[in-house]
DNA sequence: TTCATGGCGTAGAAAATCTATTGCATGGCG
DNA sequence: CGCCATGCAATAGATTTTCTACGCCATGAA
């Protein structure tokens, strides 16, 4: 009916057909030389042969005992090895989930920091932007675009979002934008997931709304390739600054007003609240909160 | 410092695996529902990995158990597959050792009747002339020809010895052999092991120590070898009659005097005493000593 | 001869494993 | 729409398994 022999008994079986002694491998497997002799003892039972010859002051195998082993040591070690690998990576391997833009634009450049203040931590860097189950996908950390409402997750927030606008200084100087309503002879590059030219609009300009929808506009669905166009001179750019950090820094993309809006999302540090986090996945949630808080928005301020 | 998880857990979890459920699993192995999800939340313990994500009313394995149970699914099976062979063919496996001439001249014609009988018995037939460890070469019955002496083991005479002088008809003829002192006129053949030749004549002739010597001689180291050299007419042989019961019924060879010579020898069935026989072994033993007891000997007397 | 070694056997202690039960969330069913 | 059945979690207590402690024995070395 029961397929396995008392497991148990066959680890006990192989170190003393390693050692050739039950002492040397009771001592082994820390416990008693009795008890590794009682469980081969109930291994043979269950096999119903016998796998060592009592001998005075020694065991000798049988010829069975010495076939039976040779099929399931590969067999046990195989489940150390697979257990090994996977208790030794999750011990130092961090899975870190985030959004393709914010990994790009925002991470990309803090990673080698990371990895050199933590040469321990193998990190495993998950790049999509689909929210995924953490659980399922055994995902240690996420970092996730939203408004921060998740019970049953424990978040913190990295970095409140706003949006700013952005050019390429060579696309701005023809232009002279002087002020919002100037945004009307400019390009919008607009990002479908975060479609706040409207607002800004609303909120900073005085145009008509016959007059807004009248500005051109170049539809990107992801951010980074808003971000591309615009450092390419294609238009005005509304985005984080969080994630035109490079562009502003080699001065390949300019503010061109100093007029933020604010957003309720963010970029929110998330990991199921139950267990406590291992040490390596407490150690990058610590460094990304600390980077995070470096990371201060400095404005440039309007083209001189 | 342990190598190996929890391996009652892994056995746990694989059920788990397969069926998709911890009942089922469950149910599988003969245990509770609850005795699963503790084995497999010590297995995640251990390894230090979510293994399932619990849902309501199902589990959901992760990424992590997918490839665990991917590379120790394997390893179990191994050991299952192992365990059962060994523990399966011990169960209608019989090991019998005998000397190579005994094999050959009583028992390879009974052997068909034996499978015959109980074709559900696996016979492995080990014939070697050598007295050998029954332990370590884990036999379970052999059929040794000494004297019957032997503590530490279970012995039962299967066939006591008597040695009998055989000749070709063909052989016999010419010679007119009418009485002991006349064997003076034939060739002895000798079997080096059993050098009985001495004592029969010593016992039914009256020829003396010089007359003896001078009878021509020839010698073989094994009796197999002898029989066949008398079945072709070489010589007289002084042999059991045990072994020549195919010749002697063919009509190869014959009697040549009915003076038989009792020996304290015989073949006897020893096995280990300790443990009780395994019913296969057991039945194998009852037909041995069955077949011994039906093998009488039918004295054919002098050739007519 | 005596001693140290390394196995066996047994009884009882310790640890593990399982059962029994309750509680919960939910999906199917009437 | 309410009710019931399902499947898992959590706990405590029972049961089984496993280990230790200890004495015994045979042997080979000092």
């Amino acid at each position: 009916m029961n397929p396995y022999p008392p497991l148990k008994a066959l680890v006990a079986f192989d170190a003393a057909m390693r050692t050739g002694s039950f002492s040397l491998a009771a001592a082994e497997l820390f416990v008693t030389p009795g008890a590794v002799g009682q469980q081969i003892q109930k291994l043979e039972e269950w096999l119903g042969v016998a796998l060592f010859v009592r001998q005075v002051r020694q065991v000798q195998p049988t010829e069975d005992a010495l076939g039976y082993w040779k099929r399931i040591q590969p067999a046990l070690a195989q489940i150390a090895d697979a257990s090994h690998r996977l208790r030794d990576r999750r011990n130092s391997a961090v899975v870190l989930s985030m959004p393709p833009g914010f990994a790009t634009k925002w991470f990309a450049s803090r990673m080698a920091s990371l990895l050199r203040q933590h040469p321990e931590i193998e990190l495993h860097l998950n790049a999509t932007p689909q929210v995924i189950d953490l659980e399922r996908e055994s995902i240690d950390l996420a970092i996730r675009y939203f408004d921060g409402q998740a019970p049953e997750l424990d978040v913190t927030l990295l970095l409140q979002d706003e949006s700013r606008v952005y050019a390429n200084p060579r696309y701005l100087a023809p232009l002279d934008l002087r002020e919002p309503d100037d945004v009307a002879r400019a390009t919008l590059l607009v990002t479908t997931l975060q479609p706040h030219w409207p607002t800004w609009l609303e909120r900073y300009s005085r145009l008509s709304a016959a007059r807004i929808a009248a500005i051109p506009r170049i539809h990107f669905d992801q951010s980074l390739m808003a971000i591309e166009a615009a450092r390419q001179g294609q238009g005005l750019i509304l985005t984080s600054p969080h994630l035109v950090e490079a562009e502003l820094a080699e001065g390949s993309l300019v503010e061109a007003f100093a007029h933020a809006l604010a957003l309720t999302q963010g970029y929110y540090l998330v990991h199921h609240g139950k267990l406590p986090l291992r040490p390596a996945v407490a150690t990058v949630k610590q460094w990304l909160i600390d980077e995070a808080g470096n990371s201060v928005h400095v404005p440039l301020g309007p083209p001189s």
